[in-house]
Parts: C-alpha cells; sequence; structure tokens
DNA sequence: TTCGTTTTGTTCTTTAGTTCACAAACTCGT
DNA sequence: ACGAGTTTGTGAACTAAAGAACAAAACGAA
C-alpha cells in the first residue's frame, strides 16, 4: 500500500482483522451494494471477486475474519453479507467529521456525493481565516480554527480531515488532538505528528501522480532506467 | 496497505524496484527538498528516517535499490541523493496531465500546488457537460470529452485523472485509453477495467474514512465489536 | 599510520499477506 | 435416499516486506 504510515495501526493488529483485509471490506461493501440495487439477491465468491478485481480465495478469507456468512454449494447472501460487513466496519452509526481548511480541496469535499451514502456527515467547516468564517459552503456555515473545541463537542465529531496547505498541517493536527478527535485524514502533502492512540491516514494526490509517473517512465523508456541504474551503481 | 489493485503493477515487478520501496520514494524525496532548503548538506539515514517517520535500515534497503550513493561514516549528500531519485522516479521531466471531470474535486486539483512543484503541469481539463466546455478554469480553458484523442496528442498528456462521478467512470478509462493515455489516476468512487499495459491507481475518499471509522469503532467500543464477532460465529 | 567512531550496505530472521488446493457442506435431480 | 455438481472455509505453501544485526568502509585524531 501506498502505503507509508498507514499500515501499522498499533493497537487493532494484535487481535482483529488483517490490516490488509480492512482495507478491502469498504470495496466489499460498494461491490455489494451495487449488486442489491441491481436486484441480485446472492452471489458467489468467485462473482464478487471479479467485480472488486481481487483473487476469489483471498475474498473468502477475508470475509471468513468476520465469520461464516456464507453457504457451501450456494454462495452470499447479498444483503445479509452486506448487513455483516457495515456493522463490523461502523456504517450501521453515522461518522460527523470536520474538515478543516476550505479551500479548493476543502470545498470539494464537503459536496462529495460519495461520503452521504457511507454514513459519513460533513459535520463542520473549520478555516483560520477571517474572510472566511461565516460564509456558508455546501448549506454549512464556516466557523473559526479557534472555535474547534467547541464545534467538536456540538457536533460530536469522531474523524477531521486536514484539507489545509502543507505549512498548516501540524498545527491543525495538534489543535484536532487537543478537541479530543482521535482519527485524522490528512490531505496535506505533509508528515503531522500525533500521540499514541491518534490514527492518521495520509493522502497525498502527488505522490500518486508520481507513483503512477514512476511506472509511465519504465513504460516509455523501456529498460532504459533499468541500465541507468546499474551503470550508476558500477560507476 | 489501502491498496485494492494498487500494489501489483505486473511488468514492473519482476525486475525493477519493489512496490514497498516505490511508494515511498517521493516521500523521500520531498524531505530531501525540505532539507535542501533549509541549507543542510549532508544528512544519516537515521536523519532521513526520522523525518519521514520510517525505519532507518528500510530507509537504507529502500535506497540501495538505486545504487550505492552514500557515503558510510558520513551519510548522503542531500543535493545528490535527491536528484538521484528524482531521475528514478521520472521528475527530471515534467508530465502532462490531463484532468476528466471540472467538478468541484476537478477544479481542487486543478489549482493543487503540490503538482507544479513536482513536475507535474494541468495540462488539459476536459469535460462531458457542454455549459463547462469553453470555460476557463484555473488559466485552462476545458475541452469537450469529444476531442480527447486530439487533446492528448496536442497537450502530449502522459497521464489522465478521473475526476467524473463514479457512473461516468468506465466511460472515461475508456476514452482515455482510446486517446493512448496508459497512466490512470481514478477519484471517482468505482473500479474500472482497464487493457493489460495500462495502470490505474484508485484513490478513494470515502474508503478511506471508513478505514479510520473502523478503527475509531474499535476505539469507542472497546472489544465489544469482537465479542459481537465471536457470539455471531457460535450462533 | 593506526585506532576509535560513525554510518552505510547487505545478509539473515521474522512477520504479514497472498495463493493454492481440498475436505466439508450444501442443493438439485433422479 | 443417493450421487453429481457447486461453493465455502481453511490449513499449508509460497511470496513479499519489515526489522535486526553486523561486516565493510569512510573519517578524524593522535
Amino acid at each position: 500500500m501506498n502505503f507509508i504510515g498507514n499500515p501499522p495501526f498499533g493497537e487493532s493488529a494484535d487481535r482483529g482483522i488483517p490490516d490488509a483485509t480492512v482495507a478491502r471490506l469498504p470495496v466489499y461493501l460498494r461491490a455489494l451494494t451495487a449488486l442489491r440495487d441491481r436486484g441480485v439477491v446472492t452471489c458467489s465468491s468467485n462473482e464478487l471477486a471479479e467485480q472488486v478485481g481481487v483473487n476469489p480465495a483471498k475474498l473468502r478469507k477475508d470475509l471468513s475474519y468476520l465469520g461464516s456468512y456464507g453457504t457451501r454449494g450456494v454462495g452470499y447472501e447479498v444483503d445479509f453479507l452486506l448487513h455483516q460487513i457495515a456493522r463490523e466496519i461502523g456504517q450501521t452509526q453515522d461518522w460527523n467529521i470536520a474538515i478543516v481548511g476550505v479551500g479548493h480541496l476543502g470545498t470539494a469535499l464537503s459536496s462529495y456525493q460519495g461520503f452521504t451514502t457511507r454514513g459519513i456527515r460533513v459535520a463542520a467547516l473549520v478555516d483560520a481565516h477571517p474572510e472566511r468564517i461565516g460564509q456558508t459552503v455546501s448549506g454549512i456555515t464556516v466557523t473559526s480554527l479557534a472555535d474547534l473545541g467547541a464545534t467538536v463537542a456540538e457536533q460530536s465529531v469522531a474523524i477531521g480531515i486536514i484539507a489545509t496547505p502543507g505549512e498548516a498541517a501540524q498545527e491543525v493536527a495538534d489543535a484536532l488532538v487537543d478537541a479530543g478527535v482521535t482519527s485524522i485524514l490528512n490531505f496535506a502533502p505533509a508528515l503531522v505528528q500525533v500521540p499514541d492512540g491518534v490514527d492518521v491516514r495520509q493522502v497525498d494526490l502527488s505522490i500518486e501522480l508520481q507513483i503512477l509517473a514512476y511506472h509511465e517512465q519504465r513504460k516509455t523508456q523501456g529498460d532504459a532506467a533499468a541500465l541507468g541504474r546499474a551503470e550508476g551503481a558500477i560507476g
């Protein structure tokens, strides 16, 4: 996994579901939702695995961590399995999130359709710039970073999103932690330090592109890159 | 790690640098750039590793795939190492990207500062909606999805970004592939099918949040989830 | 030069994750 | 009821990645 700083997740590893599996459960959930919406009642691990592009054995093993929810010779009941996964990843309750940084990205996130259908409610928009505070974006009034503690408490915010420039990321992370938020999704191109017990996931747009660029280069240049590397190692 | 459909990368795995390492190189690059900007000339694997939050041994091993660019007893010359990594991941040339879907997210991406400083140039904005075509966003005139082939050729687009709703993702991916694009970054909440030789990276905002929500749930509920799971397996 | 210190590069060990392969369990037709 | 055909759940083999540990190589001081 693109994955710097994402996988470990200290405490949960020692008794729960493997991190790699947890990362795939939401994908299964999406595929199952699509199947249900098409009226499909039952499906085999082969069908579902092909839908999401994974090995069927891996899918079955992933599901087996949740329990024995399939029927041999038949497959999985779509609606039932859907609820089991939803329960496991906490989608039976709504999660209130606060987006800090109401620039282009923050605005885009605030109106992202994918959230509402997945139990994620944008409960607060927060910014540090006086000219933005008080504005209404996507139907939500932007509040001040200084009031973050109160906002988090009032709105029962469980997850914070950092959508600021890199320079502000650490300051915002500190403010979120102070406010009692223990899960942070960081879109800023900066690594933030947080105390134990706080989970941070890093989504880095330019790094994703750089990874693609690496592979693109290898495709277009053929093995020139490998040759260059070999020479460099010798000289 | 987070990662459905991201790690494999068929062809490049069999002779090149491990995927996990490739995913970290851009992070090292960023840290080295920061060090250089602060005037740091040389640094040890320990210092750099702490900066980016990885194990020093892992960092050294990662760098060793590129060649022997350090000096024992001294460390790495920041500027030199920076150039070696930049060359390896293809940052010595500029990459032209096309963003398809000029909604909130596409607009946010088109003005994302992180791109320009990393050799990524937004060369084209493309949309299917007639009312958006011809508009100027972030200094770029939006062109029609129907003209994608010409746009890609004229602007030498190497990488395509899908920033449309999920429903349009496959259609856009097909159009990009038809236009000759072989690297795609997909922000739409949908899995797209592409022929061999085309790389797709999936960035899924709500899935990242769902993964956080899973861990958040386990923190707040204590071991209630584990108990529930055990009961379910028995009954 | 020679010794002591530092830090890399790399081998070895351990852990995590993936894939295979097959017995167990279910359905359906006869 | 029984056999043929499916499909799950999982032990075992395999692969990739992470981490520990240390020899080799550089530097600086005496």
